[in-house]
DNA sequence: TTTGCTGCAAATAGTTTGCAGAGAC
DNA sequence: GTCTCTGCAAACTATTTGCAGCAAA
């Protein structure tokens, strides 16, 4: 998809703005973070990685995403359970729909969220700067596989 | 307040009801659930019981909030960097807001997340079972102290 | 008296870090 | 040639678990 070769160059362009090297891993990262619907984690980045690169560590996938998130090109939703998963198309704050089966996670359009933060705004005189907004249910291909 | 007395009598009998022993640590912890507006954490806990139980351990803490967990009287708020916050008042699912300065997390009232819901359940086909919304930015009080 | 609970210490697991060699520019 | 990056292994830290003694009911 146009897309996402999009948003492989203008991840790659804003690196090298930077300054940052364009190493055969660095950009295997960013590649992976740009075509990716499924919002990956870092087991599965790892994973289709070493399939190019044996050597690949996972140290270097967690410094890469530490790298990207710091020039704001990723959006990383990290759950308390531990896990997390990556959104290198939107790297901006948006709802989540997750399956708590299948574990897919998918984005909804819902555009009430901006008035939303007004409203917290002006009731609680907090400066709003984030939010994070996660529906957790069963899809609907778990939903129709019932055991 | 008479609320906190209420919290603390149903989280008991609760309790009480599943066969659960009611140790003074355990209603130590009870009592610090339910009487707390500041979403204590488990160090905050631990830190709260030693005063007048020296030897408690942490370890104590985290089962016994696994524990009140199970029975759902109180409300974990897991953040991804590991950190956890407890709300034995309102032990369902409600939006926060969080202070990045000070930590201090406070309910606002927000009363179009229902129909999120149903927007979110209809346009994905996902079965909701939960949510969890957090708003994140400077309380007035540390938007006052600009250093 | 029975059974679950506590405290201690060790184990766990995802992530981060130190270091020496490799490689982008 | 310089300076960042990588891979490996060790370190880190919040939480969980095994076990023996203790205590609620």
């Amino acid at each position: 998809m146009a897309d996402h070769n999009n948003r492989y160059e203008t991840i790659v362009r804003k690196l090298r703005d930077h300054g940052h090297k364009l190493t055969p891993q660095r950009l295997a990262i960013v590649k992976i973070l740009a075509k990716s619907e499924g919002h990956p984690s870092v087991e599965n980045i790892y994973d289709q990685i070493k399939i190019d690169f044996p050597t690949m560590s996972l140290a270097t996938v967690y410094r890469n995403i530490l790298l990207i998130k710091s020039i704001g090109e990723v959006l990383e939703l990290g759950f308390p359970d531990g896990s997390n998963r990556y959104d290198g198309n939107r790297p901006y704050p948006h709802p989540h729909v997750i399956c708590i089966k299948c574990k897919k996670i998918v984005d909804p359009e819902l555009d009430s969220l901006d008035d939303m933060r007004e409203e917290v705004a002006a009731e609680t005189g907090f400066k709003i700067l984030n939010h994070r907004l996660d529906f957790f249910g069963i899809c609907s291909s778990c939903g129709a596989n019932k055991g």
